[in-house]
DNA sequence: CGACAATATCGTAGCGCTACGAAACCGGCT
DNA sequence: AGCCGGTTTCGTAGCGCTACGATATTGTCG
């Protein structure tokens, strides 16, 4: 065991993987051909072709993705920054666009911001450290420091979640404030006097925020009545929705309906319900945020805005793929997906 | 605009970003220098490194970790390959991971398998292109091609959310197959007789198959009854779950107890009682798994088995920190965060 | 005040690959 | 046969950085 220490010394510098060089070598072509072989295997002729594969899998090489980035100047990175991916929201999302930019050979760096500017930031900066082919990011407000990264750097950016207001480069969403609006109009409409928003974390998650304020803009003409808001300053959690309900209750009496920043909450709203006796939808009427897994399935099945993160997600990889591909600006760098209003027993 | 095509391509090869070079010569100091500064500020003199700060801030200067990493023959990133990450399971873990190691300026390349080995194997590959820091897997069973690979690399390996079988490298979790039989004992304890486990997409999820094994094994001498299991082949949703109990009553009459193989699966029972006016814990017990964020808020609160997921993320960060700094075999490779079985009303 | 150790700085040879232009090859046609 | 356009293959100069050993600087002590 003496001479362990040196032999690892030495391996780090020597002996180690299997190099391009080595299959063209076993091959017998010329490393641009191997290397052309990896990038575009149609354009070397089929018997070289044959050998090249062969001696990659004899070998079982695996290309060293730094030095070809850093000769190309550029990688397969996709860098990915959202506020968190224990959202359930942003996991669709960044499942949804890892398959399909994993389905083009581009890989998934992920970041979360925990809703902070200043650590967006720096995600951006390591991000940009890998020459990546895009970044994505979250919603539309961004540090000016950010925004100098990115201007400086020309990659490919997409903003996604989010509509209705100054794009960076490009950008897929929809308008929250617009989604706000929707659920103020939904309850009027079904009739509802004296109705409430109720949100977890606004202070932080802009887009919960943004939809607050439509919910109000539409309420305001109403009724007069400003305010009607109710903030959580913990994340978006079915404790958070029974705590919520029970305020909104005191605080605002005679309440007809209530809106909730996600379909958590007011999964957790529908419990406290069940707790103390308050019939859905004839005693208070609920909208939801999100049409996550259970909202279909609870008691009563839950009226809710279905953003379609998944179809946010596609649009995003398509972006970025055509991005790469080379058309400079496409001809419309801003997808709305809009969303959807689903109405189901709880108002 | 004519002439935009070609400097769009003199670009991609010169006047490109900053260089270390650059910096180097701004700040008066050799390129060694600052590589140093970057790497281990506290081994350069107060006076350079503020010469060389100031010269970074001035020209905005962005490290490229493609040419670091090349020359280092090693990188700062650590792949993450889950099963699916919009699985509440894997998204705090992910979470958890990347918080730490992040802080520590390490980044994470994540992978999905949608629960294919060969998936697995194609990420694998992939992230060994980064020569990354480390691979986190999830679970234990992995193909042939997946072991060969990561034997040949000598990366650091950290296999996640199993125990109870050989290991690669490193490991982190808990047996499932206790933790199936925990849920059988409690069951039994509380004195129900008739009990079944319904697990979702168990073809697939090696772990979930495991708990229902472990579940099976505590029954066994119970009663002499065998296969009280169903599956269904679907994802584990509260839809699953309504499906489930259904199918459960019709096939086990007189059934007293029922282990849910996810939280969500649970839910989705106790929304089919209520509608079916089945009284919980009366007439059923049920049990789940993953104490998710509902599950202590729902109607009755579940009971369930908490697997840590955030545990399990932080030590793997510690195991992957400890495998970098140095320190070649940990004394202890594999650690067992264990799980609580949580009893709420629902049993 | 000189010798020696400890600390700080520097010079440079690659890391493994790709881009690019040159060279070789291959029919088909005059 | 000779020429030509298109296709396939090849040679090689870096990409930007770090490791490593060499050199310069500083501090300590007899």
């Amino acid at each position: 065991m003496t001479g362990s220490t040196a032999s690892l010394r030495r391996r780090r510098r020597k002996a180690q993987r299997v190099t391009l060089n080595e299959v063209a070598e076993l091959a017998g072509v010329s490393p641009s051909t191997v290397s052309l072989y990896i990038r575009k295997p149609d354009a070397v002729s089929e018997d070289r072709a044959h050998r090249v594969s062969e001696a990659i899998a004899k070998l079982g090489y695996v290309p060293n993705l730094m030095a070809g980035g850093l000769a190309a100047a550029s990688s397969r990175i996709v860098s990915v920054i959202v506020p968190s991916i224990r959202n359930a929201f942003f996991a669709e999302t960044v499942s949804t666009i890892q398959a399909a930019l994993g389905s083009e050979g581009f890989q998934v760096l992920l970041g979360h911001t925990e809703y902070s500017e200043a650590q967006e930031e720096a995600l951006v900066r390591a991000a940009l450290s890998w020459a990546p082919a895009a970044i994505v990011l979250t919603g539309l407000s961004h540090s000016h420091g950010t925004r100098a990264l990115l201007a400086a750097s020309d990659v490919p950016v997409v903003e996604m979640w989010e509509l209705g207001g100054p794009t960076i480069d490009m950008a897929v969403g929809f308008s929250h404030e617009e989604a706000g609006a929707a659920a103020a109009r939904h309850l009027i409409a079904r009739g509802r006097k004296n109705i409430a928003y109720v949100g977890a974390r606004l202070h932080e998650d802009h887009r919960a925020a943004r939809r607050a304020d439509g919910f109000l803009r539409e309420l305001a003409p109403e009724s007069g009545q400003a305010g009607r808001i109710i903030r959580h300053p913990g994340p978006a959690t079915a404790d958070a929705g029974a705590l919520l309900l029970n305020r909104a209750l005191q605080q605002f009496p005679g309440l007809q309906g209530l809106a909730c920043s996600n379909d958590l909450v007011a999964l957790g709203v529908l419990f406290e319900c069940q707790r103390r006796g308050i019939r859905i939808p004839e005693d208070l009427a609920v909208i939801g945020f999100g049409d996550l897994g259970f909202s279909a399935s609870c008691n009563p099945p839950l009226t809710t805005i279905r953003p379609s993160g998944d179809v946010i997600g596609l649009e995003v990889a398509r972006l970025v793929l055509a991005s790469v591909k080379g058309k400079p600006e496409a001809p419309e760098p801003v997808i709305d997906t809009s969303f959807l209003l689903v109405e189901r027993r709880s108002t």
